[in-house]
DNA sequence: CATGAATGAGGTTTCATTCAT
DNA sequence: AATGAATGAAACCTCATTCAT
């Protein structure tokens, strides 16, 4: 992200990096981090084993970097679409279509970070686990702010911000893995979108009926 | 759940089964199936490495068996439910606190089902894990029912009952994995269900305010 | 063989031994010693893995004690055919068939022994079995001593007696076994003694023509 | 046998498999398959243990090298023999001849193939066996094919050609055997042959008397 | 820089033998 | 005497990482 002035070589090297992470995240994310071999990374990546160690210092670092990736993006797409819009329902169809976006273009990417985050990643422990986790915060951050901003504006009913932010996460990001692991044609996000959040911001019930207090 | 006559021996074996299973349950929820050692099972259950192999003949079978446990069990719970409630919101209360329940008391186990149940599990291909997906279909199904009948009753909007049922599904399982995986302290059943079904019910927006068509 | 008076206990004893004994040699004969495992022994026995311990020392013993009785009936059945025959031809005959019949009744035994007289056993060394090569050698001796006398009465050509004797045992071994492994339907054991007898007697040469020197 | 320009790497590479081979021989021929372990191969064909891997992907691919090895060479020996003698009685000698020096060159892998052959290998079921005999049996039928033509020759008297071919070759094998394992100075092979040739040949009987009709 | 052969620690599984019942 | 559950040593094989070329 931070923009500096970078030699050939530079640029070579970080390309021939996202080259080999590329080839490795399908993997990562079809079979997990123990069951993916570095030989088969190598393989796709078409680098001998050897080169791998000249990029990365280990398997590990590889898949780190991937996650590394995601987490970042995941903090810019939500400051994006923050600073993009006033109220709240707005915020979170922007911020959800742009997150839509970004997964539904890095599938495997996305399910491996998500198995991090949700602590799901079972056969590494990524050493730098909490900072990935602390950057993250920042996500159900915002969100809590978003909902406290809304909640004085009474837009929204008296909930505890905390709450909402991380029920909204948990809606969300399990929808999005299941229509990525699930949907064989295209999907059609819009449609997708309008659904969570109308049941998001309205609930199943039928207004006309009397409702449960 | 077939109740039948058992000899003191038939216990004993099974009851062995169980300890060796709550002994590996733990491990296979923290570190998942790969990184889990039957050193290590065995350690925990106390019995010699060749022991759990009177028992199981693999550990492949070891972490079936507890994925086949709690995936009758799933089923089970959601019939109970079932049977027992007239309403849509009765229904979704008792299965939601049933399930709640039975997830707080089997906290490891839960975790590693519901990351077969995701296609989350990356490091073992389970050879039931077909079997065991068409089991837990029920639940959908059963869902999906409910929502069906209610529609007919009017008691909620005109959604998608299929949606409905997926997406409740992936509301309040993860709400559940969040709560189990992060609460330090005893979790207020109650509060927390009451929380979330009033927001799937009723959503978030303040109902006195012209909302989002 | 040798008699005694035995109390029914020992007699029962002995008896559970061959019963044991029977279980275990068409495993030694199929699968050799290592892949035999005393749980099909024990399984085939129709007896308790345990039990099997209260009979035999060891898996070894059940072996050794196999090879030891094919081990004592070889050398009583040359014993036999010796004393009962005067001419070399007779003896060959009466031998080879004696022998002949034993093997085919005592198929899987006769296969162990042999492989372990041959230096063919490899999943397993013997702690007796210098004793067992040792009585061996009486069978060769008392061919050796037949061959020589049948030179001294000019019966025969003047090849060295031990040659002889070698190369006879090693000629009916393979033959045997080589019957037992092959053969589908009863064997006419006459003729194949005939055959081969009359090869070693006559070769195969037409005697009519000039013949190598 | 087939002609091709390698590569130093590809040279390198057989060089290795067949140090590792050599290594590996002696142990299975001593000890037989199972009771063969990688590390004592590894030991004496001094690599490390997952070297052994590079170069052979099971303990059993060693082994069924090795076979193929002598098995190969086996049906060469015969085929060479036979276009180079007319004679029923040249082409024996040829053959036995070329026989022998190949088995005291190769004692090792002689007696493995033996045993595999002759049935007699109980601890490895080769997934290539049925290759393996059905290579072998190309032998046998170059031998009946020679003795079918000596006795429309007339060299030879009327026994079955499959017989005497499976005779010839279930004597001259345990003959090559038992020298191999049981001589401990240089043999002489031209003695050896000579005399196995001339019983096969003529028989022991002495011609200037009445014979056993 | 690129390579891939070499390495050996570490994991699962088998099975003869023991021993308490 | 009979049993079979418990045991743990031993074996094969995998694979991340190193390093000489």
């Amino acid at each position: 992200m931070s923009e500096a002035i970078l030699t050939r070589k530079e640029k070579e090297r970080i390309f021939r990096r996202s080259t080999i992470m590329d080839a490795a995240v399908s993997f990562f994310a079809e079979k997990g981090f123990q069951a993916t071999t570095l030989d088969e990374i190598a393989l796709a990546a078409e680098f001998g084993k050897g080169t791998i160690y000249n990029y990365f210092s280990s398997k590990e670092e590889i898949y780190a970097a991937i996650i590394e990736d995601v987490s970042k993006n995941m903090v810019e797409i939500i400051q994006n679409a923050d600073s993009s819009s006033e109220k709240l329902t707005e915020f979170l169809e922007t911020y959800t279509k742009s997150l839509f976006s970004y997964c539904l273009n890095n599938r495997d990417a996305l399910i491996i970070f998500v198995r991090e985050i949700a602590h799901f990643t079972t056969d590494i422990y990524l050493s730098d686990r909490e900072e990935i986790i602390n950057r993250h915060k920042q996500v159900t951050v915002l969100l809590k702010k978003r909902f406290t901003r809304a909640l004085k504006l009474k837009e929204i009913k008296k909930y505890d911000p905390d709450r909402m932010a991380i029920l909204y996460e948990h809606l969300i990001f399990p929808q999005i893995l299941f229509l990525i692991q699930n949907a064989k044609n295209k999907i059609n996000i819009e449609k997708e979108i309008d659904f969570i959040l109308s049941i998001f911001f309205n609930g199943i019930l039928d207004q006309t009926k009397k409702v449960k207090s």
